[in-house]
RNA sequence: CGCGGGGUGGAGCAGUCUGGAAGCUCGUCGGGCUCAUAACCCGAAGGUCGCAGGUUCAAAUCCUGCCCCCGCAA
């Protein structure tokens, strides 16, 4: 089929790839504009960009895709499909209705669960056992458009937002293809979205992972993983940022204030929470390296009662 | 030229300001103690102090240039 691909992070990249390998025609790529990012202000252009450049895919950077230019530009193109993996921008109806079979979108969660800009994270912060990817078709309104197909991911027991956002991309690329199949074949089946089901979530934001540390130990470790790699769950040790990376948690209560250290040892320590200890296994000092908790008590020395504050 | 931290035996740090014998905690290897040990005691190996120049009697330390890692901000 004739396919307009619209998307932009690392998340995108698997399902252009996956287009491009089960033979469609994938006319044109649309993604964000190429921004000053990183160290050194230096411009830098999205993954999919990247990619499509690789592939010698005409690459459309509109700043807003409404602009009534730029739909023309889609509209001239003709394409039979429009498919849209976290593209980071709404799409208005004029889009919507150009290609003939309309737009899909590959979601990162079990819709009509976690609709919103961040499931994945989401998903392991509030400790689900599944998530999983949507296929559907795009409706004027965020993530609220028929379903065409799902598939279900388990996550582990020590998932992250990396591992899991590494899993549902290439889930994401699967399923779209089977999805595009069913369309082309005319065996596609739509599923309407059971509202009494839904949630929504938002964008995340960097202050979420200043980790409370009266919260219980349970839910700062699932944020811990939710958050890493990015933007990671913090804490305030002595004036210094302290990223943390992974830990476990301790179900033994203690004596002392939230975020003091309760117990150390050569390659140990322990931080009371609200509920339960919170052993920290891997960490990161602003402008160091992250390493394992041993190697860092090797250098730097915590004593008994410190305490890891919110900034 | 966005702001800032850092590159020192295998690991993590100190030492740099106030140039002058390579330090600390741990790991490794050997030995001892012990029923035993990841515990303890004794001993040993292992480093071009990121790279290249410069200043100096003397540079990890001061000056210049470069490479690499990281935090913030975006």
């Amino acid at each position: 089929m004739k396919v307009i691909f619209m998307g932009t992070p690392d998340f995108s990249v698997p399902a252009l790839c996956a287009l491009v390998e089960a033979g469609h025609d994938v006319l044109a790529v649309v993604t964000q504009p190429d921004k000053p990012k990183g160290r050194g202000k230096e411009v830098s252009t999205t993954p999919v960009k990247e990619k499509a450049l690789e592939y010698g895919i005409p690459v459309y950077q509109p700043v807003k895709a409404r602009d009534p230019e730029f739909v023309k530009i889609l509209k001239d193109l003709n394409p039979d499909v429009m498919v849209v993996a976290a593209f980071g921008q709404l799409l208005p109806k004029s889009i919507l209705d150009i290609p003939k079979f309309g737009c899909i979108n590959i979601h990162a969660s079990l819709l009509p669960k976690y609709r919103g800009a961040s499931p994945i994270q989401y998903v392991v912060i509030n400790g689900e056992e599944v998530s999983g990817i949507t296929t559907m078709m795009m409706a004027e309104a965020l993530d609220t458009g028929d379903m065409l197909d799902q598939e279900v991911v388990v996550l582990d027991k020590k998932e992250t937002g990396g591992s899991l956002h590494e899993k549902l991309s290439h889930v994401g690329g699967k399923l779209l293809i089977k999805t595009l199949k069913n369309i082309e074949d005319g065996t596609a089946v739509l599923k309407k979205q059971d509202e009494s089901q839904m949630c929504y979530v938002g964008m995340i934001k960097k202050n979420m992972g200043d980790i409370d540390w009266s919260m219980d130990a349970v839910s700062i470790e699932r944020l811990i993983r939710g958050l890493n790699p990015w933007p990671s769950a913090y804490t305030d040790w002595d004036g210094k940022v302290i990223k943390l990376w992974d830990a476990d948690v301790v179900d033994q209560d203690y004596e002392g204030v939230c975020g003091q250290v309760v117990e150390t040892g050569k390659d140990h320590l322990v931080v009371k929470t609200g509920k339960g200890g919170l052993s920290i296994k891997e960490l990161q000092l602003q402008g160091k390296k992250r390493m394992e908790i041993g190697a860092f008590l090797r250098g730097y020395q915590i004593e008994n009662g410190t305490v890891f504050k919110h900034m």
